[in-house]
Parts: C-alpha cells; structure tokens; sequence
DNA sequence: AATGGGAATGTTACATCATAACATGCCGAC
DNA sequence: GTCGGCATGTTATGATGTAACATTCCCATT
C-alpha cells in the first residue's frame, strides 16, 4: 500500500476503506446511516485530516445536516468504530487507512507542509510503552502517539 | 524522584522546578517575568495539568491579568523554553518536572480518575519511531506521546 | 395495520479554548 | 533623554465542542 505522501490511485484507497466499512457494520449489526457513511466518504476524499466544522460544512451544502452536532455525532461514532481516527494535535479527523481487522493502535504522521496524516503501525511502541508504565503501576488505556514533521515529497521540494 | 502518582513531599518537586527555571534564565538570558513565573508557580502547585483559563482565574484573582492572551502569552512562554508542557489531548498545560538539561522528549502518562500527569522518558521510543518514520521518508520534528489510564492508587481504590 | 420503544437526527443554546490586532508601558543601549 | 524592542493591557472575535430536549424513523411485537 502506498503511504499517504506518495502520489497514488487514491480511489482505490477510499474504495477499500468503504468495503471495509460496510463489511464491519454488516458483521457488527452498526448502522452506517447516510450521514454517517457520507463523512466517512467525506473524509476519505483525501488524506488530510478535517476538523468537524469542514466536515460540517459539507454536510450542509449537501442538506444533510447544519448544527454541530451532527457532524461531532457522525464523527464520534466513525471513531468509536475504528473507521476513523481523531488528530489530537490538529483537532480534526481522518478516515482510517488501515486494513486492520481487529483493534489496532496507529501512530500519526502528520506533514506540516501538505498536511496529509499517515498512519503507521505502532504495536512495538505501544508495547515498549506499555512495560515502561507497568513498571510505574500505570496502567494504559488510550496511547496515542503523533508525530508532526515534514514528508520526503515537501522535504524535496524546498 | 517519586512519580507523581505517589504521595510525596511535593514542596522539593516544585523547589526544585522553580531552581531550574531560573537557571535556566539566567543561562540563556531569558526575562522570567512576575506573570512567568507566577504561572510556572501555579502549575508547580499540583502535578494536573490546568486549561489556560484555570491559570487566568488565579492570575485574575492576583490582580495579575485578567484576559486570556495574558495566560496564553505566559504559558506559551514556558512551553517554548521547555520549562512547562502542552497536554493535548486535555487542551491543558504541565509544569515540566524533569530535570533535564538539554532538550527531552517525554511521554506522558494522564490518570484519567486523578488527574495526575506523570512526564516518563520517551527517548527509547522516539528514536525508535524515528526510524521506522525515517523508512518512509518521513523526517519528524515533534513527537507528541500520550497515555491515556489510571496510575497505581487509583487502581487500588476502584 | 396499530403501537410502542430505542436509536438517530434536528435544533437551540451555550460552554470552552484560542488568537488577531492594536494600545500602552517598561527598560536598557546608545 | 530618547529610541527601539519586548512585555503587558485590552477589545473583540474566531474556533472547537457539548448539554439538553424535541422530533422522526424504523422495526419488533401485538
């Protein structure tokens, strides 16, 4: 699979995610409503992360909803799902790339120049963080790792 | 150094923090004003982090500055010196009570029933993620890491 | 077909977090 | 003593997120 940086058939991304999806809600018993299932489209259009007011934006000029919490609703159950991922740094959001099956732990690359969000396996780290906080007695429940940067296609054109 | 989890005599963790932050001043020349320092000495009281508006309530009540770009001027300050950091994922700020020397890259671990933030070292994890980012051209220039959980005590009492 | 219950959506109103822009004051270098 | 740079004061607004309640939809049961 391409990373988010390069240059790729990006269609076949947004399309594998979508199976993906539908194929999760027939097996979970979710509802993926039209509204849930257009932000997911929404945010797959792209690799960017979107803050819920853009997601929002484009609901509304579609009629599917003005106020805030129908974007934060949509956005919320995408992420409780695994269909999406939240970008604490960038307080926005973006459809999962990975075709994971079960839970899995990504950690973000975020480009500060094009802006697209990667999502790369963090098992390992997971892990080695885990045991350096058992140590503590602390007990981990969310993890979340992000890193923001520069990807090689800005970092080459600069 | 007890973690900030543990029942401790907080008043050497604060002491200690507020030594370093002048030497630090001194060191490099920088102007750690009354505001400055007086939010550095409210973050020190407890080992929570506080949103930039609970600072801007002691500072009210100090007759210190009373609009939120006077907390947010003072907090941005301390961040970028390394003397506090920025929990994102609680839109809140912690003293930095690691007594590092140059530059240090820590994780965080939040308890999400005290509140306590406990800053452990990530560089281990940094470099590790550094290469596996490295692998997909990836050069990355801020790592934020942040476990979500409950410490020990916590445990013990649920 | 009626009906009742649970989930989703619509809507209002507000809470919380953050910053742009410009005015004023402080202080040391010259 | 005044000029320049940094810190602070102030106004106003932008951006992000949620509580609470009304309504609608859908489907299982009757």
């Amino acid at each position: 699979m391409p990373t988010a940086f390069e240059r790729h058939d990006h269609s076949a991304c947004s399309h594998a995610a979508l199976v993906r999806a539908d194929e999760l809600a027939a097996a979970r018993g979710l509802r993926l409503t039209p509204v849930r299932r257009r932000v997911l489209e929404i945010l797959l259009e792209r690799h960017r992360a979107l803050g819920a007011y853009e997601v929002l934006e484009r609901l509304s000029a579609e009629g599917l909803g003005k106020q805030p919490p129908v974007a934060y609703r949509a956005l919320d159950f995408l992420v409780e799902n695994g269909l999406a991922h939240r970008v604490q740094r960038l307080n926005a959001f973006a459809a999962c790339q990975s075709d994971h099956s079960d839970g899995h732990a990504p950690a973000f690359l975020i480009c500060r120049v094009c802006q697209n969000v990667e999502e790369m396996d963090a098992a390992t780290l997971r892990s080695a963080l885990g045991s350096q906080a058992d140590a503590l007695g602390f007990e981990v429940e969310r993890l979340t790792i992000e890193a923001l940067g520069r990807c090689a296609g800005c970092a080459a054109e600069e």
